[in-house]
DNA sequence: TATGAATGAGTATTCATTCAT
DNA sequence: GATGAATGAATACTCATTCAT
């Protein structure tokens, strides 16, 4: 019944986790240290947590439990890797999404609808990997603790583009505009796709008119005098 | 680490978890019975999940391992009837709260704020007992597939409110706008709050700002034309 | 996993038990004596064993466990005193058996027909209660170590009424055929039964056929010259 | 109180008890393996029924409780192996037994005689581990329904070789014949032996004189017109 | 007498981590 | 480096027995 691990869950952070993995640059070593990696994803992904077992990790990824012991010191600091890993690549495709919207998006209602669209596809996408991460709650933190953490950098660039319209801004502060909205907007859709909690919950409503109204209420809520 | 039980998480719910526990209602047996549930509450809370152990329960409600299993079936039962007690109490609370705003406020800004302001507070007030038990995602799920739920109640009172306003909405399917803002509001504060996340991850920017712009919000997006 | 008690099994005999337990007479007191033996031996009948809970008993019984430390000092005793009650039936009807055999056997293959038949559907009859108690081995050992229990009595009786054949027999050391003979139908038709061994275990093979044999066996092994 | 296992007894066998316990090849395995088997057998016998702890078995057999489940995957599955692994050795002697009596028996008394005499004696021998084994029936379970254990082997064999005398039999049905001569054979031993029974129940009477008698009425029976 | 709530020692099982090879 | 067998602490759950009322 263990929530988190049992070992009480350090402070955790990304760069830890990368610190404590010790990634083998050789051939052969890096493809077990992938496999152990893409053995424990696959595992956290199909069971929604961090549920599983060493013994299971090294089974699917064809390690052995010593060899896991050596890359990483504990199973913590594993599970940290394959968030790395997860996260990175999220980071990289967040950065692709931006790009792509900078470049489109000359209003600050087309950006708000391609935005939302863009951003919700890819947080469903990911969705699956993301709930066991949610579950153990290393996102948000990286979100705003990591500055390295890409994470961070979707909040930045997308507070940016915003903030090329904020003249339309029917208040002050914009800084603290687009941080809420940008809030209002991640928390709703990762609520909504049950990230952080149980799949079963998730879903409840219209995924189609939720995005449609999140991309109605941002530059709503901008421009709203208060 | 298991992050639910180990034994499978059945298809609970409120009522069956009352159900489950047999609630003794003389003094002695009550006294005791009560102890058992605070122990685990406030373990519940300490670690931010279900993982206690039934004998820190006993050791700390000064109660038999055996007692516990007299009332409760298995360790899941007691944490549903803990989840119960908490939320059968939050209920009462969201009732008397609904009855207030409904008293106080007649426009929709004014309900809006009001709205946003105690909900927010309500919730915060219980986000240490609530993080636990939407890491169980119990609440999500009887706030959906419960009638009997209060939590449910809170849904339904909170969109009626809004209704009366309809005529103000920018746009049409008007169950869809007041469930979407709906949505928006209550998981922008819960995630804010941590709940269902780690504690750590909480309470990042600033509370009463979001309060505000949450209030902002609602009324700009349901009048947004679109 | 226990086999038998919990409490090593102390080497317990019909008398013993009856010591152990406190046999009321009155009317009120008697009737829930009866109710807890009865709902003991109910409860041994239907798992084939020793494995119940006093729990059960009284629940069954109508009893409370209170009740039942009021009348034996463990369950143990409870057990005993089962086993003495319906050892006693049981003597009961091998007296009345062996009375109707001595009555109308009067040769040698009469009272083996007539005795194979009787005490293999006595035990038969009897096999749902016996399974429980040869379990616990307690008939055996009373069977010869306890002079007053009427199975000693049907050892006695069969041997006594074989002996009026004596001229027939083909060896000497009559005592010792008459015995072994016993133990060889005895033996056989418990096994058969699955006395002793689990129910799936019993009734393999022809019934009517091996009782059948049996009582041709006898008189051909007591006139055997060896 | 348990009579068996506390998990419903499965109908297990021989066979998938072997393949339930993986079996180490190794050495050093091999051999904690082994130790794992002695301990557990000899806490068996101790106790004549299955009533031992793991961690006497962990303690005895010098390993640790990882270890046993290292190999089976239940306390169910450890006792099935040493069942299995005495049951095969029980048939090995068995089989050496018969050959011996099938080159040295030439008449239907002889056969007889020596069949009696070396099975008691085997039986006897092993009586202590067959105890807690019949205590579980799974004996008698597998010497019928099992084609591949060697105890059915010696019901044939022993059937087939009184077959060479079945001229001399005085009735006809000749199958059913040995078939109930074996079982009163084998059903007196083993419940002389207090198989399925207590220790304390066993040896009653003259253990000798019993093999005597068996080995007269063996061809007595057969030879018996009805 | 009678009750039945309370007790807590006892047991099978899991799994992260270690370490001999 | 690599392996995977071995370890044992930890934990949910049972049930005979006690004892306050």
């Amino acid at each position: 019944m263990a929530a988190m691990s049992t070992t009480k869950a350090k402070s955790d952070s990304i760069s830890a986790a990368t610190e404590a993995s010790r990634v083998p640059q050789q051939g052969r070593s890096r493809a077990s240290y992938e496999r152990m990696l893409t053995a424990a994803e696959k595992l956290m992904v199909k069971r929604g947590n961090d549920d599983f077992t060493l013994t299971e990790v090294a089974k699917a990824g064809k390690v052995s439990i010593g060899s896991i012991y050596l890359r990483f010191d504990s199973k913590d600091d594993l599970i940290r890797a394959v968030h790395g890993r997860v996260l990175t690549q999220i980071g990289e495709e967040q950065d692709a999404m931006m790009q792509q919207i900078r470049q489109n998006a000359s209003t600050l209602d087309e950006f708000a609808r391609q935005f939302v669209e863009a951003y919700a596809e890819l947080l469903k996408r990911f969705s699956p990997v993301l709930r066991p991460i949610m579950f153990r709650a290393i996102y948000d933190q990286s979100m705003s603790a990591l500055g390295k953490n890409s994470a961070e950098n979707l909040v930045r660039e997308a507070e940016a583009q915003m903030m090329r319209f904020a003249d339309e801004f029917g208040r002050p502060d914009h800084e603290r505009l687009v941080g809420n909205v940008f809030r209002m907007i991640y928390y709703t859709l990762a609520r909504f796709l049950g990230l952080g909690s149980s799949p079963e919950a998730a879903n409840q409503g219209n995924w189609e008119e939720l995005k449609e109204d999140l991309a109605i209420m941002c530059p709503a809520f901008l421009r709203a005098k208060g």
